[in-house]
DNA sequence: CTGTATCCTAGCCGATACTG
DNA sequence: CAGTATCGGCTAGGATACAG
């Protein structure tokens, strides 16, 4: 077991290689937000709002804009009228969807099971 | 792709696997702890505390406690002046390990690669 | 050594209304 | 359709002091 190079004391969680990858993929939607694009990318907003359920336009918005800057998501915007705007998966996510199953998997074992 | 079993739309981001498995991983020293005690178990709970360093005794006293509320930490108690007690992981972390470990590398590899 | 008890704060997250 | 703006509650997380 060497959990590849996180190694020694912390002194920034942020430096940690966990610290990163939960900045990127955690808070409350963004795993969800993954999982679904994963399953039908490229997804319209709207359509995202609606197989979630439960999300705040705001909460979409800002997942999104911050899965973007992240370089996890790419946004194509199509200038027309009605607006529409695709969102996508980008590269650097594609090594973190088996980790993303694996997740799911675990939690589908375990939830309920104590 | 098929995300475990992982279908529908969100009524309760609680009842999602993902929304379990953050529960139980997600927050800002869980996957640190765990990584420490596969590490090293079992491991006293101030060694825990030097290993991490930043960490303050309130944080590692409460994450230890979810974590053995959520059944991924087994606590043991030797009743002796001064005081000792050993943390160690569960059988149900072990099928999360590896998946841990991919969140490792994955953030290894793709900090500071924007 | 192994923790608790208090107090405090930033920011996550939600509800609602509004806009190009 | 695809968002923003505003307001505010709640709570995760931190500083510090105390305790068995």
């Amino acid at each position: 077991m060497s959990m590849a190079e996180f190694k020694g004391k912390v002194k920034n969680i942020q430096d940690t290689p966990f610290g990163y990858t939960l900045s990127v993929i955690g808070g409350k939607w963004k795993m969800v937000i993954i999982y679904l694009l994963a399953e039908n990318q490229p997804v319209r907003f709207n359509d995202l709002k609606r197989q979630i359920g439960v999300i705040t336009y705001k909460m979409l918005s800002s997942q999104l804009k911050e899965l973007e800057a992240d370089g996890m998501v790419k946004r194509t915007e199509y200038p027309q009228i009605p607006p529409k705007v695709e969102y996508s998966l980008t590269e650097k996510v594609e090594s973190l969807l088996p980790v993303l199953e694996g997740l799911c998997e675990w939690g589908v074992k375990n939830q309920n099971k104590d």
